[in-house]
DNA sequence: TTAGATGCAAAGGGTTTGCAACGTC
DNA sequence: GACGTTGCAAACCCTTTGCATCTAA
């Protein structure tokens, strides 16, 4: 029985902008996907992207990103990683190499009295094509 | 001589935002902001307030904090420090006791072929205050 | 005197929401 | 047949801006 409160029925339009989310990494905005999805269905409506990015944030299943300009930008990769955000050209980028840290929480546990559930790491910079072009 | 584009004037409201900010480690809302500095100077307006707060930023006096909520909240602590964020009550505070870690910049450097300035770190999970309540 | 800063109020604009129709289970 | 979802469009509301006036330097 899955009559209890939110429960979330399955819909062709959640499918195809969960679809698209994942077939990128360039952690796109609302309105980004609104466009690749469209193609697919033209009658879907912004109003019903935003209402399906919430509800996969709430599974998940993606992550909201915040920060930088006055958008929100979302992540289909649902595994917790850190983010590059580039502050010439807005570009945000996975980082490789660097795993998360888990240990840290504890840390901040021990020395803040508080219960810890995940954190976010984001590095400021200059993106490969943006540290190249300066140099010229 | 000073008559550079971009030269900034000392004004009234600019200190007393600054001082009003200095004086908290809340991390008010631009709002809340404008309310304390408007017991001062009452006929202050909220843009002057969201003007100055935006050259404080830019100065470096001030860091902008964007996150959880729809609103921005404001650190009058320029130093570069890690931040917690309550997801009971929404309360941000300053996370002692793990001092910013420069050395992590280098390894995203080397492993994202990416030029980095720094990063900030955000903590989520229960405040102390909530952390208790939950266990009543 | 000159250009940056302010106050006021209107505009911006990404995101949310009310509502009737629709689709899933 | 319930009730979650959608499409449409208007409403939200934090933040930004235009402009005449003021003021620091």
């Amino acid at each position: 029985m899955d009559t209890q409160k939110g429960f979330i029925r399955k819909t062709k339009q959640r499918d195809l902008i969960l679809k698209v989310l994942r077939s990128t990494d360039t952690h796109p905005t609302a309105d980004w996907i609104y466009e690749q999805v469209k193609k697919e269905m033209p009658n879907i409506s912004l109003g019903t992207v935003y209402r399906n990015l919430g509800k996969l944030a709430e599974l998940g299943e993606i992550t909201e990103l915040k920060f930088g300009s006055k958008y929100s930008r979302f992540d289909g990769n649902p595994d917790n990683h850190y983010h590059f955000v580039c502050t010439e050209c807005e570009k945000v980028i996975d980082v490789k190499g660097c795993p998360v840290d888990e240990e840290i929480d504890r840390c901040i546990e021990l020395n803040n009295d508080v219960k810890v559930f995940f954190h976010k790491v984001l590095f400021y910079g200059l993106c490969t094509d943006c540290k190249n072009n300066e140099q010229e």
